[in-house]
DNA sequence: TTGATTCGTAAGTCATGACTTACAGTTAGT
DNA sequence: ACTAACTGTAAGTCATGACTTACGAATCAA
């Protein structure tokens, strides 16, 4: 839900790789587990990391769950970025003003 | 300079704290450690995680050393985003005609 | 019901990294 | 040259979290 809780998901490389397998389309949690080195409970446990930043969307089917990419998920964290660009301008337009003022007293 | 770093230095709480405090303009070391319960080498090696992640752009003055932030730093982790977006509308348009093919063979 | 899959979680281990103190380098002022 | 102020880094401690194995729950097929 928030920019930090998706900061924190995805800033473990591991998480980033089931994260990025899921550009495909929707996958269950031992199809992952069966491509990267860590066990199905890591992968597991990194789901409910991701799932829990609002990245994730699951939809059981039988006895597996398909976990696919929430397409909001990343709405907080690209406004978080965009804030800080405005921020920055700003900061960066009052340091032109005062050095104006202080060309001025010269 | 890679998304990947980007992500590891905004992961961590006093991190974000210190870059957050540079939104309102430049600030030196122990300027930024006086604010926060943290030392000020814990500060400095914040500083340089945050740098190397191209984060911050470095300015001598005396013998202090002004922090700020560079406005383009964030642009690969933006980009990293967008790219997202684009993937997950793709693979949400594939499962769309798929969709559409299983229709059609009712 | 029994067995086979698939999955989540509890418990415990271990490595990473965030923090501290101590020390060394650099610059400005007297 | 000496002192003071500001900073970076080395070394060591400690907590967080990423991983494992073991176990229990849920679903489907026989």
């Amino acid at each position: 839900m928030t920019y930090e809780s998706i900061l924190t998901a995805l800033a473990d490389p591991t998480r980033r790789m089931i994260f990025e397998d899921l550009r495909k389309g929707a996958r269950s949690v031992t199809d992952l587990a069966s491509d990267r080195p860590v066990s199905r409970p890591a992968v597991s446990q990194h789901l409910k990391v991701l799932s829990d930043a609002g990245l994730l969307k699951v939809t059981a089917q039988g006895t597996r769950r398909l976990y696919a990419i929430d397409r909001d998920g990343l709405a907080p964290l690209r406004s978080y970025l965009d804030s800080f660009w405005e921020d920055v301008l700003d900061a960066f337009a009052s340091e032109v003003s005062k050095q104006n003022e202080e060309s001025q007293n010269d």
